[in-house]
RNA sequence: GAUUGUGUAGCUCAGCUGGAUAGAGCGACCGCCUCCUAAGCGGUAGGCCAGCGGUUCGAAUCCGCUCACGAUCACCA
């Protein structure tokens, strides 16, 4: 039962006002006191000519406002507000029915059906270490395509690879050089990132030097485009190679993509680009290049075709779009692309629709801040300052392991050595992942050890410990050959348990906050949330010794309903659970 | 310089389509395991919501200015 909307359809029938306003003004009190949901007077003041209290004391005894609620409602006032109680006992049954029903597909919907949603993350550059920058771009994206799916949206993921591109002739250049085909084999990625290393130091010995490699790099990447065999046979090597090792580390994060056109594929296809805004009419000379100006817009000129001919990137992603809604018709097309290209994407935007394609408005760049240090450094590979994201991953979960083996003993060693590097791994990449996806995806991340190996209070091991938890009594229980029940779930109607509930029925408002702004920290405060209340519940309550059966098989069944809960945000947000930690 | 973002508790952040006493987590201090996992729970301390002015019955929230810090501003992506 959507108790919200009831009311919203109630309110706007005695206020004459529009439903979707309505619900746009129900809000949900500050205090648990108060009420359920909340309807601030205010907005019928002007019409009325008559003060908001006054309007809700005069609301409030209207039975229009209780219609089909059947006595699950009552209506009180505080000041300007009209403030809804939903009966506790019908809500907790209403609310712990609809999740046992769900399980850990509480949150779903089919808002998405039919619709083609394409996110575009990750997005690593080939031959360069993946760092725990890239990992924001990886995991936001990935998590929002987990969102997208779940309201029923068909996500096409996709890994627009930086692989393509001047630094590849500098790469074949410096393969043929210095390459060692035994580290290549060994570590990709850690050869091909010495070898340009060491090409860029090359080029410091001499301007003679300089100028000689330089040549040669680009000669060779005038081949690479040319087709010559032996290059492209290189470059694909690098390739494959890069891939196979981001591969990795995706699938030990659980994350898949659908699609990995990168830059290479889409530059086959940028010449039909320029030739639609030349015959539009919209590029323009200017110092030697073609650009498009985006001055009605307020934006600088967007950059399309440099003086030397060649193209940029600005032309890459306007083929790339082109091509995506030529072949997905999208209904919308999301770029995870960091907050500093902000600029780049709106003017891509922008040229798109100056060329009279409409769906240029369903494009969307989600932007995300920075990963520094403490201090204000950025990382940088120039710089020899980053994190590889496994170096991360490795030790959160190293640490996982020695918290979780601690107290495994404590309880007489009830896990296995292997058991504990399972958990350990699930436990330690959630907590990785969490601290990319706790806050506004716009904030800078301040990258701090022991702030990131710090797993108290707002972090994934205390929302799996919490599920854990729940999941041992649960066995508890089925061990006594019960299971609870939701027959009497209307009994639980205490303050702790109210709250737990309360918290639960928000879940759904949660997740379409979150793919709505593209924030799915709305997902990860409500079941924060969530957890804290299950946690004080816990801490005050008997749940197997609980006073009589009813109410030990109403808690039962609300143990399982937030354990499902629970496992439902943390996998939109893409993070797993434990059945015992 | 232009555009733009940020500034809320010691630290990290919510709250920002104006509205009920500005909320969490960490850290600090004080408590809670004969009882379902203490990665837990309770409590205390801690705020001129950067500053000034304006709009409003009402501003952390909207507008203007100032200060501080950051990002972007064409031939890298």
């Amino acid at each position: 039962m959507d108790y919200k909307d009831l009311i919203a359809t109630n309110l706007s029938e005695c206020t004459g006002l529009d439903k979707e306003q309505v619900l746009g003004l129900i809000e949900i009190p500050p205090k648990l006191e108060l009420g359920d949901y909340a309807f601030p007077c205010f907005v019928l003041a002007k019409t009325l000519h008559k003060a908001p209290p006054m309007i809700a004391n005069e609301l409030k005894d209207s039975p229009e406002l209780v219609k089909g609620f059947d006595g699950a409602v009552t209506v009180d006032t505080a000041g300007p507000y009209i403030n809804f109680r939903i009966d506790k006992g019908i809500l907790a049954k209403s609310v712990i029915s609809e999740i046992i029903e769900a399980g850990d597909q509480y949150g779903n919907k089919n808002i998405g059906e039919g619709k083609n949603v394409i996110i575009e993350f990750s997005s690593p550059n080939i031959a360069k270490p993946f760092h725990v920058g890239h990992a924001f771009t990886t995991i936001l994206g990935n998590s929002l395509s987990n969102i997208y799916s779940r309201l029923g949206y068909n996500v096409i993921r996709f890994n627009h690879l930086g692989d393509y591109g001047t630094q590849f002739g500098k790469l074949i250049t410096a393969y043929r050089l210095w390459g060692d085909e035994a580290a290549m084999q060994e570590n990709p990625i850690d050869e091909l990132t010495r070898i340009y290393v060491k090409f860029h130091d090359e080029c410091k010995v001499s301007s003679e030097r300089e100028k000689e490699l330089e040549d040669t790099a680009r000669d060779n990447f005038r081949k690479l485009e040319e087709g010559e065999p032996e290059e492209v046979a290189l470059w694909k090597r690098f390739r494959d190679l890069s891939l196979d090792v981001f591969e990795k580390t995706y699938k030990r994060m659980g994350i898949r993509f659908d699609n990995y056109n990168g830059e290479s594929f889409y530059s086959s296809r940028i010449d039909s680009v320029v030739n639609m805004l030349e015959e539009k009419g919209l590029l323009e000379e200017s110092e030697g290049a073609k650009v498009v100006k985006l001055d009605d817009e307020g934006l600088p000129p967007c950059l399309v075709v440099k003086s030397d001919g060649t193209t940029i990137y600005a032309s890459r992603d306007l083929a790339a779009i082109l091509y995506r809604h030529e072949e997905f018709n999208f209904y919308k097309n999301i770029y995870v692309v960091g907050l500093p290209q902000q600029l780049h994407f709106k003017q891509v935007f922008a040229v798109l629709k100056k060329a009279g394609y409409d769906f240029a408005d369903d494009c969307v760049h989600v932007g995300f801040g920075l990963l520094k240090f403490k201090d204000n450094t950025a990382f940088s590979t120039r710089a020899g300052n980053i994190i590889k994201l496994d170096e991360f991953l490795d030790k959160a979960t190293e640490k996982t392991a020695e918290i979780i083996r601690k107290n495994s003993e404590l309880r007489g060693g009830d896990m296995t050595d292997e058991q504990i590097a399972q958990v350990s791994e699930v436990v330690g990449l959630g907590a990785v992942t969490y601290t990319y996806l706790k806050s506004g995806r716009e904030k800078d991340i301040y990258f701090d050890w022991s702030d990131m190996l710090d797993f108290e209070g707002d972090t994934a091991p205390y929302l799996i410990y919490t599920y854990a938890r729940i999941k041992s009594i649960l066995r508890k229980a089925a061990d006594q050959g019960l299971t609870g029940s939701v027959e009497n779930a209307d009994k639980l109607t205490a303050e702790d348990e109210y709250a737990v509930i309360r918290s639960l029925a928000d879940f759904n408002d949660a997740v379409i906050k979150a793919a709505e702004s593209y924030e799915p920290f709305m997902i990860s405060r409500q079941i924060a949330l969530i957890a804290r209340n299950f946690n004080r519940f816990y801490n005050n309550s008997r749940i197997l010794n609980a006073d009589s059966d009813e109410i030990r098989d109403a808690r039962l069944k609300l143990c399982e309903a937030v354990a499902d809960c629970l496992k439902s945000g943390l996998d939109m947000l893409g993070i797993g659970v434990v059945e015992k930690m």
